[in-house]
DNA sequence: GTCTATATGCCGATAGAC
DNA sequence: GTCTATCGGCATATAGAC
């Protein structure tokens, strides 16, 4: 499997810790709201907590964003673009007549390896939705049906590719990755290597089951 | 499959009404608490909150509860020790031969139906656990891990019994099995009927995966 | 057991100096 | 861009009447 490590960069702050880039302090900010909020939740979070992390004063966050809940917006739009957006390009970096067993680790490694590298963002997502202005609750449930009908569609390819079984429920069965899926951040320590067998087990547990079948494919 | 629909109330204040009960108060608050916690946050609920959707005064509270983090204590510790309570007695009420479907698909009838009839406490737990006092997490956690080493010998007697396959990494079947199922708390909107249709899907997928098995086992 | 009244403190947000 | 100073509001918790 000559598959290369799945990169996803939080934000430029991380990369240059000059003062040069104009956008480093907002992004500076956006990291540390972001593991302010899923540590101690949205409500709990002050403007102070994250000024004093980002070594500033709370009127100073005013210059860059008008009111904590475009902070807030700005951590949960990030969460849920990134994820879809490289499990997106990695499914479509795959040639036409891919198999079912491709597809589908190619997608799951996708997305665990975006949704445990952006942690913050990630996880802050699913502990304080809910607990945001609807407007900006709104556009994130948007964006996250986008991604789960994309998800329908991956799953559908799959069946016709790989010889589904026609007793399944693809909906519950997307229903379910999803959230085995998203869980794995409430549990997860460990780098990319870990990322990479949490991957391939989960893909072929989902595939195969648990049960030992009377043939297998013959592996790598 | 005749197994009854499994109850689980969630506290004495649904079932009597009058002001007989001396705790019949106390359970009344929890309830509303855990409900508003669920819907806004831990943070965001404030005593006047809660108060007021029971038809009391903030200050009345505390003749109940020492402070809001003992009410927050006591809605997770129930969220938590309820479901463990009653799928350990759906499996030990199953026969010592019980074949490895039975087994999984009546723990996983049971987490689910105890799990989202307390919709209110079980997520409100996920959601704010981590925004609560040290003493009260660690208790929490100490309960959850002996619940998932429950689910730990329920697999590999599930193994035993059933022929797992030795390729699967039982460890992560365990936590990727019981996201599936919490995962469930976001978006499942249902009743008992529905449940139940849950379990037989996600308990068969757990065993035989999406991809058609050359001879199955008769059912019903 | 529930009420009213209040102590004390932190919150988000704004204004204006530098 | 960041600072200091401050406004008005709501938070938890307490005290004591009924």
């Amino acid at each position: 499997m000559p598959s290369p490590t799945i990169e996803v960069r939080s934000s430029k702050a991380a990369a240059r810790s000059d003062g040069r880039d104009p956008s480093a302090t907002r992004d500076l900010i956006l990291d540390t709201a972001a593991r302010l909020f899923r540590a101690d939740g949205y409500a709990a979070t002050s403007l102070r907590d994250i000024a004093d992390a980002c070594g500033m004063k709370a009127g100073s966050l005013y210059y860059h964003f008008p009111s904590k809940d475009a902070i807030v917006g700005e951590v949960l739009k990030i969460g849920v673009e990134r994820v879809g957006e490289v499990v997106r390009a990695a499914v479509h970096a795959l040639p036409d007549d891919a198999d079912a067993r491709t597809l589908l680790h190619t997608a799951v490694r996708a997305h665990l390896s975006a949704l445990l590298q952006l942690q913050d963002y990630t996880s802050a997502n699913v502990r304080i939705v809910g607990q945001v202005p609807v407007e900006v609750r709104n556009t994130h449930i948007a964006t996250r049906d986008a991604y789960e009908r994309f998800w329908s569609q991956l799953l559908k390819r799959c069946a016709k590719q790989g010889g589904f079984d026609g007793e399944r429920d693809l909906k519950l069965a997307r229903l379910f990755l999803i959230g085995a899926l998203n869980g794995s951040l409430e549990w997860f320590r460990g780098g990319p290597a870990g990322i990479d067998k949490l991957a391939h087990e989960l893909s072929e547990l989902f595939l195969d089951g648990l049960i030992t079948r009377p043939q297998r494919k013959a592996k790598g």
